[in-house]
DNA sequence: CGATATTGGTTCAACTTTCAACTATTGAAG
DNA sequence: CTTCAATAGTTGAAAGTTGAACCAATATCG
């Protein structure tokens, strides 16, 4: 239903773009899929890893909820929903924001800090492991320009739609 | 919490590595999130549309619950599930077997198939307009290469981690 | 100033996904 | 042939996700 098609012209992908975009996307899944397995053992998801590095990388290790969203590309919701959890499991706690009484922090707590530092190394390994031991520096430097042009144009695409 | 680092050897991702790495995940879930939203027009996640297109293409457009599984790359729990959703929206039916009565065949109705053929095009267009259009014929070429090799490997660490 | 729009964040209900348990066959081995 | 293991697929409950509705609080503008 990708349609490689001899047929017509650019209503369907071309046997090139077609391969691209298969291999792209079945070992996108893959990898997804195994780095999470990967994580399991530390009781966390891609997601929830996403966030609390994050947060790691803030000052003080505290973060407005949105700017947190925004750099985790979670939504508001979810956020929140996984900040209930994360805030039972004792990684995080909120606090109020005094200079916008609407808003609040989140804040990584030393435990997080823990569980993050004890997770980092062997979910970096995995990257490796699954990822990074399998290309070349060539690969790695294709790769990176072609994922940032991209990253660029949907940027792009999204700030207009709205 | 990747941590592009000077401090120490294979532990962490050196500033190259962690340029390709962060640019795939970051603009892989921009892509992905912006192709779903492109589909919601036809009531069709990526998901159930891939689970559709593979289905499309079997002969009779007809398929073992498994094999439908493993090629759309989910779970028969979910599959289960999902097939008992488009179902109920005319899409499928089910089959029984009668060489091996454990199983059950998916089948698509005219009716799915109608649906698959509306969404197709827009799809496609979808994938060119947030991906293709931004790759060179090199970028293609590239990207094929790697994720191909990827994908090999990882399905050599995934079989023989069972 | 006061009315109104916007923003930050949470919540609720609907829906989806996962995981483990379960049924029913089939296959293999003694 | 019988027993035991493996396979095909479904189910139900729990957990996760989404999107709209909601409550403040702040910003904007006449």
């Amino acid at each position: 239903m990708y349609m490689a098609a001899k047929q017509s012209a650019p209503k369907w992908l071309n046997p090139r773009e077609m391969k691209a975009w298969r291999s792209y996307i079945i070992a996108s899944r893959r990898l997804l899929d195994a780095l999470d397995a990967d994580l399991e053992g530390h009781d966390l998801s891609m997601a929830d890893y996403e966030v609390l590095a994050q947060l790691s990388d803030a000052p003080e290790r505290k973060m407005r909820m949105s700017e947190l969203a925004e750099l985790a590309m979670v939504s508001k919701s979810r956020l929140s929903h996984r900040m209930k959890v994360m805030e039972k499991a004792g990684w995080v706690r909120r606090e109020e924001c005094e200079s916008d009484r609407r808003g609040s922090y989140a804040v990584m707590t030393d435990q997080g800090w823990k569980a993050i530092v004890k997770a980092a190394p062997s979910h970096v390994a995995s990257v490796r492991n699954r990822l990074m031991d399998h290309l070349t520096v060539k690969d790695q430097e294709d790769l990176a320009k072609i994922f940032d042009r991209l990253q660029t144009e949907l940027r792009g695409q999204y700030l207009e739609e709205i």
